[in-house]
RNA sequence: GCUGGGAUGGUAGAGCGGUCAAUUACAAGAGACUGUAAAUCUCUCGCCCUUAGGGCUACGCAGGUUCGAAUCCUGCUCCCAGCA
């Protein structure tokens, strides 16, 4: 598929979404984005919930117009957030998992307020933000559990996705929305390494009929071939007519392992994080033949800007990136905002990578059949 | 000139007889981060040997006391403060 049509709107494949977790790409706006040439965010359910709230959003009419982004926003349903707080806090003032759904302290580790996820109000709150692509709450296992609880995971992974069809027609139904405005809702296939569970997960999520299947779970290592072996054959019993979503992928090289599989969605938090922690991507040469290289992460190195081999030198990040920061200011520049500790710095340092994501999407596009 | 206080590794600054190659912070170096807990975290940081470990030189300089000194004593050099 070249396309992803949704409301009346059409966007080019494959896409990533930078992590918009609570309504913003951390250190910059959406002209930021639009200027970078980034078609969609991904925002995060279970943290929209608390901040700003249902009634904000509710006020606005979604967080589009909260954000003011124009383009694709796919909204996560919390499901990872089990694991990420869980290992963050541990499973006493994380959460933990129990069959209605699943149980977050948020607020304050002092004073944590317990509150119950479940797979229909994950969905009603995904209607309240307005999201073009909505995600079933699923159960994401740690990595290293038993077959037990992998198999468990699988189960309520399945069952949740049912209860969250059935809330989302629901939705539709009780909000008389036309076709036209119509989200689309993606099941989560989970199964860990294990493809008999995988493959009975994607089974039965397709019996229940979703729009778009993800690949769900701790995220596989490319570099690793049983791992590859395994993006690649999910990627293949999923049927063409549906949408494949890399949940939480990648790394500039997992883009092309993935999109090469044959998935076109994805979301990170990589390429923003890393521009926080001073970590940016230089090419090394013109974007050309990236699906057909041998080694996929041939193509750039990082470049630890805060590093002071960078304070006297006067070129640019990366040769081959048009972005603001590339076009206008130096390698040196940004390491004495980095030494500064200058908001400046995080800003100019996301765009930069951001934009590498963009133009490695953009070749990508021209590279897919 | 007198009186008092100091001189410690790239910097600041602990240590005040053995557990000190020396707490800590910063700087420096190498990394990690994948559906955001994180502008966060990890490791290295006197010199030499491949790690365990060992060896060497070090807490202003020169002596001394002691089994043992960054730590105590004497002298010297320099710095700071107060008083002339």
């Amino acid at each position: 598929m070249k396309y992803l049509k949704v409301k009346n709107k059409k966007y080019k494949l494959p896409i990533f979404c930078p992590d918009a977790t609570r309504a913003v790409v951390r250190s910059v706006d959406t002209k930021d984005l639009i200027n970078v040439g980034i078609d969609g965010v991904c925002v995060n359910t279970l943290h929209l919930i608390h901040d700003p709230g249902k009634a904000v959003l509710k006020k606005f009419g979604g967080v589009r117009k909260f954000m003011d982004f124009p383009g694709l926003i796919i909204s996560d349903s919390g499901g990872f957030q089990v694991f990420s707080l869980i290992y963050a806090r541990g499973k006493k003032k994380g959460g933990r998992v129990i069959d209605d759904g699943a149980i977050f302290y948020t607020g304050g580790l002092k004073k944590p307020v317990k509150n119950l996820l479940t797979p229909e109000k994950s969905i009603q709150m995904q209607f309240e933000i307005g999201s073009d692509i909505m995600i079933c709450l699923d159960d994401c296992p740690s990595s290293n559990i038993s077959e037990k609880q992998n198999k468990t995971s699988v189960e309520r992974t399945i069952s949740w996705a049912r209860r969250c069809e059935i809330e989302f027609e629901k939705q539709i139904s009780l909000r008389h929305l036309p076709i036209i405005k119509r989200p689309l809702l993606f099941g989560v296939v989970q199964g860990g390494d294990n493809k008999d569970l995988r493959e009975f997960c994607l089974s039965e999520l397709l019996k229940i009929g979703f729009d778009g299947y993800g690949m769900g779970g701790w995220v596989p290592n490319a570099g690793n071939p049983l791992q590859v072996d395994l993006i690649k054959w999910l990627a293949k019993i999923i049927p063409d007519k549906y949408y494949k979503y890399g949940l939480g992928i990648g790394k500039l090289e997992d883009l092309i392992v993935f999109t090469k599989a044959g998935y076109q969605i994805y979301d990170c938090v990589l390429p923003t994080r890393d521009a926080r922690h001073q970590r940016l991507y230089e090419i090394k040469k013109p974007l050309k033949n990236l699906i057909g290289a041998r080694v996929p992460k041939s193509f750039f190195r990082y470049l630890y800007i805060n590093k002071q081999k960078h304070q006297k030198e006067n070129k640019p990040i990366s040769k081959y990136c048009d972005c603001l920061v590339c076009k206008n200011y130096s390698r040196a520049y940004l390491n004495h905002l980095f030494k500064l500790n200058e908001p400046l710095a995080m800003r100019l340092a996301t765009i930069h990578n951001l934009r590498i994501y963009a133009m490695v999407i953009r070749q990508l596009r021209k590279e897919v059949k």
